[in-house]
DNA sequence: GAGCACTGC
């Protein structure tokens, strides 16, 4: 280890001192190696730039908080705790002399609402912050707002590893930008020639044959998008046939501590370790030479409109890409091959896009409540979030009874105190009233952080086997969590005993951490005595479920079948529960998880797990505001007729329904055969030739003479005619033979029907003596006429008053249409002499002129 | 008849 003061960051020492001597705001691009982290807070202290107030350093992940704390501790040869100390959740090492803070984003989160003026800080210093983390930007945000307002003195300070701090720059304008070097190697960068459609996997594992025969030297990492490809590439690293043996090893995040290890310890092997995101920016490996980079991640993002969270396969940033290649340049030289071409490289993103837009927003826009902030939509953030995220957080927190009309209710004031997902907090809330904050505060803990149950493998019987043990009889997979975490803490959170078991025992310690500090968070806030626990023991499940539907009431599902997983959902939402949910049979459940995943077909599907079941009573006791009462008249195929029902909906979902044909309303019965027609459900026999020219007719007015104001004939006005014309039938039987005519006469203005007969007649008199039909189902007025009488018309008839030629089909005597005209004088002169000689010929006893 | 990156109070 150099001298602290040999690194690069102290190149600029008295540039950072001039600039935040001279303002209160500064940008600093410092590349990992820089030093940035350790000696930026000290130079900062030694020159009394927080004056007699703390630096806070905010750092994206507790591990970074508490070493990097350690390290600075031990450079300024004090004690950890002291002048220079940490806190993150669950680990508060700090004093009243701690003058340099680590923190991580969520406990400067607590203290802003603790005191809204952060009366003892004098610095904050935002690190690692191009992470772009969804609480570094409302930390961001907030510090901003705060010094704007009560706290111009407040030092605020961002330090970015990327040079793209150019906005940042501007969104805290005025404010100076320094840029320090790094302490990295070189990194060569190769893509591919022509884009390659096998599967990544293998185009990895044929990067890695190559660097490996290539005779270098030097760990590899490779980056995968998730467990499966891992599993994949190593496999097929297995088949390998290189010179040199390889040590093979997986690194994510759902791996044991022991297991991730393996990629940090030394090995007389070279590693080849398979990694996914996590070693981009939460672990640093020494050693690593080569990068192979498949170019993919899965991304988590938040569907606003629809409430759904999706995790899909997208190609990764340039800036990702770029911090994944700075991997192999930390201790020498490397190299970094890139599984896509230059011209991909072109099409790729600039950068990520920053969480606050891809997430749910609700305990953020709570929060912003809490300080005063009711538009956060408007609010003055570096990237504004998505209004429609907003506006669903806030219809979320209304429904929660955390806002009243964009209102902090008292309600959501306490659950701010509870650190978790409005959702989480309100079912505590609630809980407090059913007498089970315990077990509610455990769900809440149990979903805090990584899944307490591995995913089984599919031919994992002996996992799954034991996974039974703890499954319940269909109420709720939350119950499933809380007796697998009972039995991880009845066996003492033991790694072997947990892992035969499928539990996780890190996230069952994290589980039984979390929840005790919810308990003593509710128990501050009333909502629970804890000595009193003991008496309500005895205790059924429902008030659990209960409390669960609290929290996503607005996630209801209704089974479509029973014992499918196929359900609608409220809000017009659809999608399917899990195959592992133990609510395999309950009509209606509450899901606490929806998100959306690719499938095999075209369309994603959207799946649904952690459910409770649920009794649409309850929904009705606790929520009697969102339910509604209608009798609708619905059509029954099968029986061919007219069904009213009483539907009692739970917003926009229907938990009840009820047949009702005492109720039965002879206007709404009609119309629903009517709709039921339209959509093919039935022929209409009487829909006949009469019927059909009426309509025709009056369409043809309708254009022809605007001026008359004939209403048209558009599918709905002929729906409704037969509404009218169904009033008071139920039958298809009956519809069948109800006479329609007169229905759709009432369709015009009295008086207009008459006028149909002059401007569009049925027939029009002919030079015979006789009249000829008109028929108007082409759109147009046309007449089958026999040519040979023609020669008596003395002009071409028209209608409409004159505007509408009838189109005369000009047939033979045989009754073969020779010619049609909509202009006979014409036709006579100019046409009729081009076939008169044939026709003569073949007609012979007509008098042909 | 189908599936999952990483953090944090």
């Amino acid at each position: 280890m150099p001298a602290a003061t040999a690194l690069p960051i102290w190149k600029i020492h008295a540039d950072i001192l001039r600039t935040l001597q001279a303002g209160n705001r500064m940008v600093l691009v410092a590349p990992t190696g820089s030093g940035k982290t350790t000696q930026v807070p000290q130079m900062l202290l030694d020159a009394g730039i927080a004056g007699d107030r703390m630096i806070v350093v905010l750092q994206p992940r507790r591990v970074a908080a508490r070493t990097v704390a350690a390290r600075v501790a031990w450079e300024r040869g004090g004690k950890l705790g002291a002048e220079v100390g940490y806190q993150i959740r669950f680990d508060d090492h700090t004093s009243v002399g701690t003058r340099i803070c680590f923190v991580t984003e969520g406990i400067l989160l607590r203290w802003l609402q603790d005191d809204r003026t952060l009366a003892n800080i004098g610095a904050v210093v935002f690190d690692e912050f191009h992470e772009r983390n969804l609480l570094s930007d409302v930390a961001l945000a907030l510090v901003k707002h705060l010094q704007q307002t009560q706290r111009p003195d407040l030092v605020m300070l961002v330090m970015s590893a990327t040079l793209d701090a150019e906005p940042v720059a501007a969104y805290l304008q005025p404010c100076p930008i320094l840029i320090s070097e790094g302490q990295s190697y070189p990194v060569e960068v190769g893509y591919l020639s022509l884009p390659d459609q096998r599967p990544i996997p293998a185009q990895a594992v044929e990067a890695v044959e190559r660097i490996i025969n290539d005779e270098t030297h030097g760990d590899i990492l490779v980056f995968m998008p998730g467990r499966g490809e891992i599993n994949g590439t190593l496999d097929a690293l297995r088949g390998l046939r290189t010179r040199e043996r390889v040590a093979c090893i997986p690194l994510h995040g759902e791996l044991e501590p022991q297991e991730q290890d393996r990629a940090f310890a030394p090995n007389a092997l070279r590693k080849v370790i398979v990694a996914t995101n996590v070693a981009e920016t939460s672990i640093t490996i020494d050693g690593i030479r080569h990068v192979v980079d498949s170019g993919v991640a899965r991304v988590a993002r938040y569907d606003a409109d629809r409430g759904i969270g999706t995790l899909l396969l997208e190609p990764i940033s340039r800036a990702s890409a770029d911090q994944r290649k700075g991997r192999a340049g930390r201790t020498a030289p490397g190299t970094c091959h890139r599984l896509w071409t230059v011209i991909g490289q072109k099409d790729r993103e600039e950068r990520n896009t920053p969480e606050i837009q891809r997430s749910d927003l609700a305990e953020v826009v709570l929060l912003l409540h809490s300080l005063g902030i009711r538009e956060a939509a408007t609010f003055d953030w570096l990237d504004k979030p998505d209004p429609q995220a907003v506006e669903r957080a806030e219809r979320l927190l209304t429904m929660l009874g955390a806002l009243l009309e964009a209102d902090l209710t008292p309600v959501g004031r306490q659950m701010l105190r509870l650190p978790m997902h409005p959702r989480y907090s309100r079912m505590l809330i609630e809980a407090s009233q059913r007498g089970c904050v315990p077990d509610a505060a455990l769900c809440a803990a149990l979903v805090s952080g990584r899944d307490l149950l591995a995913r089984l493998d599919r031919d994992d019987s002996e996992t799954k086997a034991a996974r039974e043990m703890f499954e319940d009889s269909g109420g709720s997979d939350f119950l499933t969590l809380m007796r697998a975490y009972d039995f991880a803490k009845a066996n003492g959170f033991s790694f072997d005993r947990c892992r035969n078991y499928g539990i996780n025992a890190q996230v069952a310690r994290q589980v039984e951490q979390t929840c005790q500090q919810i308990l003593l968070v509710a128990h501050q806030q009333r909502l629970y005595d804890r000595s009193a626990t003991a008496a309500s023991a005895a205790k059924s499940d429902e008030a659990l479920l209960r409390c669960l539907m609290a929290g996503f009431v607005d996630q209801l599902a209704r089974r479509r079948e029973p014992g499918k997983s196929a359900c609608d959902l409220t809000d017009l939402r659809a999608g399917q529960l899990v195959r592992e949910s133990v609510v395999q049979d309950a009509p209606f459940f509450v899901a606490a998880n929806l998100r959306e995943a690719p499938s095999r077909g075209s369309t994603p599907l959207t799946l649904l797990s952690l459910a409770t079941a649920v009794q649409p009573a309850w929904i009705a006791e606790m929520f009697p505001q969102h339910l509604s009462t209608t009798v609708e008249h619905l059509f029954d195929a099968q029986n061919k007729r007219v069904a009213a029902m009483k539907l009692v909906r739970y917003r926009d979902l229907v938990i009840e329904q009820k047949s009702q044909q005492r109720d039965l309303d002879p206007v709404a019965s009609g119309r629903c055969l009517a709709e039921a027609h339209r959509t093919g459900a039935f022929e209409l026999p009487l829909m006949d030739h009469r019927v059909k020219q009426f309509i025709a007719r009056v369409d043809l007015v309708h254009a022809t003479m605007p001026e008359l104001e004939f209403a048209r004939f558009d599918a709905d006005a002929i729906t409704a005619c037969l509404a009218r014309a169904f009033t008071g039938l139920t039958l298809v039987k009956e519809a069948q033979a109800a006479p329609l005519l007169t229905a759709f006469h009432q369709h015009l203005e009295s008086g207009q029907v008459s006028w149909l007969d002059e401007l569009v007649p049925l027939s029009i008199p002919w030079p015979d003596g006789h009249t000829t039909k008109v028929s108007y189902l082409n759109g147009s007025p046309e007449a089958q006429v026999k040519l040979q009488e023609c020669f008596d018309l003395k002009e071409h008839p028209s209608l409409c008053e004159g505007r509408l030629p009838v189109l005369l089909a000009l047939c033979t005597p045989d009754g073969k249409r020779l010619a049609s005209t909509t202009d006979w004088p014409t036709f006579r002169v100019r046409e009729w002499p081009k076939h008169r000689q044939a026709v003569a010929k073949k007609f012979p006893s007509v008098l042909w002129r």
